[in-house]
DNA sequence: CAGAATCCTGCGAGATACTG
DNA sequence: CAGTATCTCGCAGGATTCTG
């Protein structure tokens, strides 16, 4: 709430421009990739996620989850879990992600590419 | 071939965030969808892709040319004319250009969604 | 008309250290 | 384990001006 200035849902623009702010960004796309599967921890995501530093993981996530992407759901237990897991609204944006995803991989030439 | 630092083609990465890379920027999504129908000028992207400074339309034109997702002709004539239009490659990004826009306006609520 | 050349700025994002 | 809190900086991207 403190962040008074870019707030995308205001005054918008274009739904591709739109679309493209929710789930742009540096590390959005590849985080909805690995919640493909179901619920992850926090710590498997940034497993995952190579190359990400904790402070983006959680910032990204912070911003799915309040444009209702993603779920966070906190166990009170020591050691703390969290996990996380695609709302609907995420689930239908998968398709299009793993489009992308094989257009990647199709682009790039099958040899060096990985999976992530 | 003066920009030395972000070659997207080097050491790759994920395919999610390879896409995203040749996709993304503030722009690009935009771009691609208004040359959805066929042929454009320069000026007519202009018009459409309101808010864009010529900078950035061209960066990003060029940026589409060599990756191979837009061919640029040019016109010989004066007043010049010079045309975009997407590769078969490019082509193969429609669908989930085109979805994600339908995704966006879907959130965004029919009633402020303006087509671009 | 379709750009190229400059200059300039904010903020996206990295590194590092600390905590319930 | 799953985060926060600072500090810092590069570069994406804007404004403006000039040109074939």
């Amino acid at each position: 709430m403190k962040k008074t200035g870019k707030n995308i849902h205001s005054e918008t623009i274009c739904a591709v421009d739109y679309a493209f702010q929710r789930i742009g960004g540096k590390h959005k796309g590849r985080v909805i990739y690995h919640l493909r599967n179901g619920v992850r921890r926090y710590g498997e995501l940034r497993r995952l996620l190579t190359g990400i530093t904790a402070k983006m993981l959680t910032q990204v996530l912070r911003e799915l989850e309040q444009d209702n992407l993603v779920t966070r759901h906190v166990y009170l237990e020591v050691p703390p879990r969290v996990e996380y897991q695609l709302t609907d609204t995420g689930r239908e944006l998968l398709p299009f992600i793993i489009l992308l995803s094989e257009w990647g991989r199709k682009q790039m030439g099958m040899e060096t590419a990985v999976s992530c």
